[in-house]
DNA sequence: ACACTGACCACTG
DNA sequence: CCAGTGGCCAGTG
């Protein structure tokens, strides 16, 4: 990161997904970690957010933690920093959860492979 | 160069 | 059902 020139890896790849989040909707880390490489790895998009919470080009607002939470908000400038920014793009947020979150989701998996990440309960 | 930490998640017991 | 633990990648002391 301080050098001029980033070199590919998961921080940029995390912060190209999370760019990728369609205004209104929201997204995980778990998710965008999932799809890069394994849910395993989701601690390291949270840490991709921060690095790139300078970025504006990234909205980390839209990541949320795998129940909807806005886990990151003490991250932000402001602790209503992330709430704000989601009231403003028609995301309603109550009580630090996002509402509706299952409809919301927008899950990279799914959206750019197709391949649906959750089988359905046997 | 080693050890620890971090906006998390899933699996075990 | 609740608690505990491992694991992923990169950065910092």
């Amino acid at each position: 990161m301080s050098k001029s020139k980033q070199k590919d890896g998961f921080f940029k790849d995390a912060q190209d997904v999370a760019r990728l989040i369609p205004k209104g909707r929201v997204s995980t880390y778990g998710a965008i970690a999932n799809y890069l490489s394994s849910a395993k790895a989701a601690r390291m998009v949270g840490w991709a957010m921060n690095a790139a919470s300078n970025d504006a080009s990234v909205p980390a607002h839209r990541v949320v933690n795998r129940i909807g939470m806005l886990s990151g908000k003490n991250h932000f400038e402001t602790l209503s920093r992330m709430e704000e920014l989601l009231l403003k793009e028609d995301t309603k947020v109550k009580d630090g959860q996002i509402v509706d979150f299952e409809k919301l989701f927008w899950d990279p998996i799914l959206e750019l492979t197709g391949v649906d990440p959750y089988p359905k309960k046997s």
